[in-house]
RNA sequence: GCACCCGUAGCUCAGCUGGAUAGAGCGCUGCCCUCCGAAGGCAGAGGCCAGAGGUUCGAAUCCUCUCGGGUGCGCCA
């Protein structure tokens, strides 16, 4: 196993290489004066063809450059073409169709990504892309009123794979949870709590609108009840509401967290909205915006088409977010004075700001959609334009059992929690499930689909994929043939050549530029995706044994082909296993 | 009314900072196991990329408008 960033050379990548070397030939190209000087070479990118027999991978060079250089894009392909084809790598240069410059690549380069990718184990595909800038990714933040259900679910899932693809490309990433205890909610919970105390201590009790009546509170109850006795029991709110809060906000908090343990997520960081009370860190943050200008008391328009039945004008304190691409101003001040949900999620930025990240995620349900635009406000003018912030939002997953809906109702009883679905597919499953939808498309999961041993269920058939490799190896293993990673990487890979081989190899190579986009775009759905297609072509090639025994991995009698052939097999599990492992799913030897 | 997300095969969805003849799974039709895991593979049918303009050498992708679906819209978090 390679060390975790020091060989992020250039073989790692073979698409960035091959784009060095376009690059460089452009440039040798201005200096012989065959282009002008000054060319904004930006567009410029190598990437695979859609179709195979175009080559192994196309340049847009002549096209973007023609306009700006005020050459023929053919000239310009033709001269590039030549100059590429001097490079050993370079198979040979065509120019097709409006100026495309197809590339063939030697074949055994690409076959050497198999080394690449067994020297560096489960490391391989690692970049430097983040350049160890630090970056926030804030996800889940549920409110500290009770477990988490479905919808976490997805968040947690898709913010932990985020940042493990973050921390694989080279960034240095915190992962943070939000805790919002600063609200009327903990007041609620702390009345729920209360009643489970006297229930506790023999009452009983009637949980009224307004209150939690999950059982999940029975044991906060009696916890309450072992520690108070009854001496709460005929006292009035204000004696222990406090206390109450934050002993029910702690269990629900130790709850949760244990819930997200069993899903395979740690949080770095637990930050608390009641920490910013009372401290002075809101007025700071707000202090802040309004040594801006951002900062004034006005009155805002009622909304358009929807007038709340209560509205009247009034003045309040507010942001300016207008000014930093938001619809309206926004409030931070209550009209009784006290501040809005926005302001300690204000100055909870600022702090982050402050904390020196160069960029932040946040990670929010769909159905806070309509906050975004004031929270990056807020952020541009916290950082003076300096910090980006994305926020993903994560749709909605609908639950199926045997195809049918499932349907959810707290009421009922039939709330399905983040454990329900851990204790029920288990935590792999469960995250690779979460990741085959993109994070704003809506999700169907379909717990029994989920654990079906078969090519409808994605987990299972890239699990398969791994398990047939490591089959292969102990097969191979018991043939005599050494099958560390250490001995396939020197295999004679001159023994590959079947299309079906090269295809595969191909598939290899361009791990690392699939990562290094996946990252770019915080899109860790696309690993899920490739792995479905990796696990497809090996699945493929290992058919194509049944078919052609020559082509089988293991071939009685020729050790050296059977090694070049099991080191490509074991490159594959490598990356299946690298990239699970950014997804955070365990990769398994048998089914 | 406004904002954001979405509209791609019968269904569920991918589609890479705009690239060549738009992909996968399911479903449908027809094939493939005396030996490496058939828990799999191969092939076929199936598309006006919601619609109309625009930008571009080139648009499913970018811009504008229309239609259709979802979400949100001061004193909830």
């Amino acid at each position: 196993m390679a060390a975790r960033t020091d060989k992020t050379d250039e073989t790692m990548n073979l698409f960035a290489d091959i784009k060095t070397l376009v690059l460089q030939s452009l440039d040798a190209m201005v200096t012989a004066g065959d282009l002008p000087e000054g060319l904004d070479m930006s567009n410029v990118s190598v990437e695979p063809p859609r179709d195979a027999s175009h080559g192994d991978m196309a340049t847009n060079a002549a096209m973007v450059l023609a306009k700006p250089a005020a050459r023929k894009p053919r000239d310009i392909a033709d001269a590039l073409a030549s100059r590429l084809a001097e490079d050993p790598r370079v198979a040979s240069a065509d120019v097709a169709g409006p100026g495309f410059l197809n590339l063939r690549l030697d074949p055994a380069l690409w076959f050497s990504t198999i080394v690449t990718a067994l020297d560096h184990g489960t490391d391989f595909g690692r970049s430097d892309m983040g350049k160890g800038q630090k970056v926030n990714v804030e996800f889940v933040s549920a409110n500290p009123t009770g477990p988490l259900h479905v919808g976490h679910t997805r968040g947690a899932v898709f913010g932990d794979a985020l940042a493990g693809l973050l921390d694989f490309a080279g960034y240095d990433v915190t992962r943070e949870y939000y805790i919002n205890d600063g609200g009327a909610q903990v007041d609620v919970l702390a009345r729920s709590a209360y009643l489970r105390y006297r229930e506790a201590n023999g009452e009983a009790v009637e949980f009224v609108d307004g209150t939690y009546p999950g059982d999940y509170l029975i044991p906060v109850g009696q916890a309450l009840a072992e520690k108070y006795g009854d001496s709460l029991m005929d006292a009035p709110e204000d004696v222990w509401l406090d206390d109450l809060r934050s002993f029910a906000t702690d269990a629900m908090l130790d709850l949760i967290r244990a819930d997200l343990k069993a899903l395979g997520v740690e949080m770095d960081v637990f930050f608390s909205e009641k920490s910013l009370y009372g401290t002075g860190r809101i007025e700071a943050a707000l202090e802040d915006l309004d040594s801006k200008g951002l900062i004034y008391e006005g009155v805002l328009e009622p909304p358009k088409g929807k007038t709340p039945e209560d509205w009247e004008a009034r003045e309040q304190t507010l942001f300016r977010s207008t000014a930093h691409g938001d619809d309206v101003d926004r409030p931070v001040k209550k009209s009784d004075g006290s501040w809005t949900y926005f302001a300690p999620d204000i100055a909870y930025h600022y702090d982050k700001v402050t904390r020196g990240f160069d960029s932040l995620i946040d990670v929010f349900g769909a159905d806070h959609g309509g906050y975004v635009k004031r929270m990056k406000a807020a952020v541009a003018a916290l950082s003076d334009d300096r910090v980006p912030l994305d926020v993903k939002l994560t749709q909605l997953v609908k639950l199926y059992k045997n195809g049918e809906p499932f349907k959810m109702s707290k009421r009922a009883g039939t709330f399905v929690t983040l454990r329900d679905v851990v204790d029920q597919v288990g935590a792999d499953v469960t995250r690779f499930v979460m990741l085959t939808r993109k994070n704003d498309a809506p999700l169907d999961f379909d717990f029994d689909k989920a654990m079906e041993q078969s090519k409808d269920n994605p987990v299972f058939y890239v699990q398969y994929a791994h398990a047939r490799v490591q089959s292969l190896l102990r097969r191979g293993a018991e043939a005599g043939i050494d099958t560390s990673a250490a001995a396939l990487s020197a295999a004679d890979l001159s023994r590959l050549g079947h299309p079906a081989e090269l295809a595969l190899a191909q598939k290899l190579a361009s791990w690392p530029r699939l990562l290094e986009l996946a990252a770019q775009h915080h899109e860790p759905h696309r690993i899920a995706f490739y792995l479905y297609e990796l696990a497809s072509e090996f699945h493929s090639l290992q058919h194509l044994g049944k078919l052609e025994p020559a082509q089988r991995f293991l071939v009685d009698g020729d050790a050296a082909t059977s090694s070049a052939r099991l080191a490509l097999a074991a490159a594959v599990a490598v990356v299946i296993a690298g990239g699970l492992g950014i997804l955070g799913v365990t990769p398994v030897n048998e089914m």
